[in-house]
DNA sequence: CTGAAAGCGCTTACAG
DNA sequence: CTGAAAGCGCTTACAG
C-alpha cells in the first residue's frame, strides 16, 4: 500500500522510509520476462497477450502461467506506440441551436484539439434532431467507415436504438450522451438520472416557496422527449410527497419555437392567476427572463430552470432565476471520450469518475 | 478544425468527408523529421529540445526553425517511456480522524493503486495536525529525498509556506489542496473558494428560513483555520446583504473534542432560546445530528453543513440536515496529481478541468 | 560541439 | 505453430 503505516517517530526515520522505498523499488515485468520465464519468443507472448490465434494450446498456457507467476501488468501506452494506435471517435449532435447544445459542440470542438497530442481523432457529426430515420441511417454510415467509437446524443427513437446496436455489431464502442437510449447495447451512459433532476427541481421549488398554497406553472419544449418526461415525473412525485398544497399546473409546451414561447407565456401567466413558481423544464430561458422581466414579476416568482448556459446564468446573476440544475458539460464530454477510449482497449473505468453529478447553482456559487 | 461544417446533404457526402480525411490524414512530425529537415542527428535534436547544454547557438537556430516549418509536437508518452520515467508524489496529510479526512486518505490510496500503471508512485506522509513546526521539518526532508511532487494540506502558517518555497528551490512541483497557503510559492491550489462556500450556505439559509425574524447558531471546529475564518466570513456577508431580519450568534468553538460538543451544544441551544438555523461551519456533524434528535429539534431547526461524508449523508438522509456544501474529494486527489505531473513535464493544464467545483447536496441530490 | 548505436516496452511483418 | 529482426517516437550513454 502506498500508506506509509503509523506516523514515523522522528525526522530521521521519515528520510529513510522515503530513501529505502526508493532503493527497493523493483522493475516492473516485461514482455521480455514472461519470454524468458516462459522459455518462448516475444511474438509468441505477443500472440497470447494479445488472444491471436496460432499458438498451441499448450504454449497459451505455459505463458499465461509465467505472465501469472512474475504478475505481469501490460504497458498500454508502449502497445499503443507500438502498433501506432490512433483513435477516431465521431460526436453525433443535433443541429440546434439551443444553448446546451451549443456549448457541448464547443466543448467536443475545445476537447478534440487537445485530444490530438494523445492520438485521438474526434469529428463532429451534425444530424438533424428530430428525424430518427435520418439519424439512424447516419449512424449506420458510421459502421461502414474507420471510426472506432461514437458517442451519440439524440432522442431515443426504435431506428436509433437499432442502428447502435448495428454498430456494436460491427464492433465499435458506442456511448449515449445526456440523454440515454436503453435497450439499446451502447456500451455506457454518460449523464445524470433525470427523474432525480426533476426531484432536485421540486425539492428545491419547495423549500424556496415555503409553507402555504402555491401555484407552479411548468414551461417545456415537448413532452415527446424521454429526458423531459422523467423531470416532469420526478418534480410532480417530490411535490406530491413533500408539498402537497403545491399544485402543480399541465405543463405549457413550447414546441421549440421562440416566437410561440414569448407569446405563449405572458397569455399563460395572466389566464391561469397568480402563479408563484416557474419551472423550465427544457428550452426557452431567454424569453422566460424576457417576459417576467416586462411583466414585473422577475421578483414574485420563483424560477428553477436546467442547465447553466449564458441565459441561466445571466438569469441567476440578475435575481429573475433561483437555480439552475446541471451537468458539467466539460466532464460529460471528457468523460465519454475516457470511456470510448477504455471500451476501445478493452480496460476498466474508474465509476465514481465516470459519474456525472446533478450540480445545483444558486447565484453564490456559480463558478 | 474538427468539426464538420454544414450538414452533409447526402449519406454519400458523409461517408465520403469521413473516410477522406482518413485517406488525407497525414502523419505527424517526428524527433526524425526534424533531424532531417534540419540536417542535424537524432542526439542533437534531442538536446535542443529538451534544453541541453552543449549546442552551438547557430545549431540551435537550425533546429528550431526546422521544428516550426514542420510543426513538430512532442509525443510525451514516447518520451517518458525512452527516459523509464517515474513520478514519485507524496501527500503530506494531518493526522485526523474527521471523516472528510478520511475519505481524503481513502481517496488518495485508492488513486494510488490505480496510478501505478501510469508510472506514479503515491506515498501518504502523516503529519501531526497542529505542529507546524513538525510539518515544516517534514517537508524539509521531502526536499532532500527523491520526490518529484508534493500535495500539502496543512493550515497556512509561516513555517509551512517556508517550506514549500525551499521545495521550490529544489525544483520539486507542489500543490496545496483543499486550504491554501497564498504567498507560498505552490504551483497551484487545488479546492475551493472558502468565501463562497460561506456565502453558498448563507444564501441556502437565508432562502430555506424564508422571510422574517431568525436566529442561526454557527458552530465551528476552531476560528484559527483561515477556511473556517473565510466560510464564516462569506456567510455573514451575504446574510447581511439580503436577510437583514436573520441574526447570526457569534460561532461556538467545539476545539476537535467530541465530548465537549455534545455537551455544549444542548446549554447552548437552550441557553441562547429559539434557534431556527444552525450552520456547522467545521466538524462536529455526528454530534449535532444526536443532540437535535434527542433534544426533538431536528424537523424544527435548519442545518447547513459543510464536507459530504458517512455522518453528513445520513443526516441528509434522515431530514435532520436540510443541505451539505461539499467538494468532491474524488476530483481533488485526481485533479492535484495531473496538476503534479503536468508541472514536472512542463505542460500546461487544462484550467476548467482543474477547477474545483463548490457543490450543493441536498436529499434529492444525493450520489 | 556533434553523431552512431542501443534501448524503453511493446507489436508487426516475414520467414521458416 | 514459432521465432529473429525491425520498428513505434523518443532518450541515453559513449565515442570522437
Amino acid at each position: 500500500m502506498a500508506y506509509l503505516k503509523g506516523a514515523p517517530r522522528s525526522l530521521a526515520a521519515t528520510s529513510l522510509l522515503l530513501t529505502q522505498e526508493r532503493v527497493e523499488t523493483v522493475a516492473r515485468p516485461t514482455v521480455n520476462d514472461i519470454a524468458k520465464e516462459a522459455g518462448v519468443s516475444l511474438a509468441t507472448v505477443d500472440r497470447v497477450l494479445n488472444g491471436r490465434p496460432g499458438v498451441r494450446k499448450k504454449t497459451v498456457e505455459k505463458v499465461n502461467e509465467a505472465i501469472r507467476r512474475i504478475g505481469y501488468v501490460r504497458d498500454i501506452t508502449a502497445a499503443n506506440l507500438a502498433r501506432r494506435r490512433e483513435y477516431h471517435f465521431v460526436f453525433v449532435l443535433p443541429e440546434s441551436d439551443s444553448l446546451f447544445l451549443q456549448s457541448v459542440r464547443d466543448m467536443v470542438n475545445e476537447v478534440a484539439e487537445l485530444s490530438r497530442l494523445d492520438r485521438t481523432r474526434i469529428t463532429i457529426l451534425p444530424v438533424p434532431a428530430h428525424d430518427p430515420h435520418l439519424i439512424a441511417a447516419r449512424l449506420g454510415e458510421l459502421a461502414t467507415v474507420a471510426v472506432d467509437g461514437v458517442a451519440i446524443l439524440a432522442p431515443e427513437t426504435p431506428p436509433v436504438r437499432d442502428a447502435i446496436r448495428h454498430l456494436k455489431e460491427q464492433d465499435r464502442a458506442v456511448v449515449t450522451l445526456v440523454s440515454d437510449q436503453p435497450n439499446s447495447d451502447r456500451d455506457h451512459f454518460v449523464g445524470v438520472d433525470n427523474v432525480m433532476a426533476g426531484r432536485t427541481a421540486g425539492a428545491l421549488m419547495g423549500r424556496f416557496l415555503g409553507p402555504g398554497r402555491h401555484r407552479v406553472m411548468v414551461l417545456v419544449n415537448s413532452m415527446q422527449a424521454r429526458d423531459s418526461l422523467e423531470r416532469r415525473f420526478g418534480f410532480d412525485q417530490v411535490i406530491a410527497e413533500s408539498w402537497p398544497d403545491i399544485e402543480v399546473l399541465p405543463s405549457l409546451e413550447g414546441r421549440d419555437d421562440m416566437d410561440y414561447i414569448s407569446s405563449l407565456l405572458p397569455r399563460a401567466l395572466e389566464q391561469r392567476g397568480a402563479v408563484d413558481g416557474l419551472y423550465v423544464l427544457g428550452a426557452g430561458n431567454r424569453e422566460v427572463s424576457r417576459v417576467l422581466k416586462s411583466l414585473g414579476l422577475s421578483q414574485q416568482v420563483t424560477v428553477i430552470a436546467h442547465e447553466l448556459t449564458e441565459s441561466t446564468r445571466r438569469g441567476l446573476e440578475s435575481g429573475v432565476v433561483d437555480a439552475v440544475i446541471t451537468q458539467n458539460v466539460g466532464h460529460i464530454v471528457r468523460s465519454a471520450i475516457r470511456v470510448l477510449r477504455a471500451t476501445c482497449d478493452g480496460t476498466p473505468i474508474i465509476e465514481a469518475q465516470e459519474k456525472i453529478r446533478l450540480e445545483i447553482v444558486i447565484r453564490e456559487n456559480l463558478p
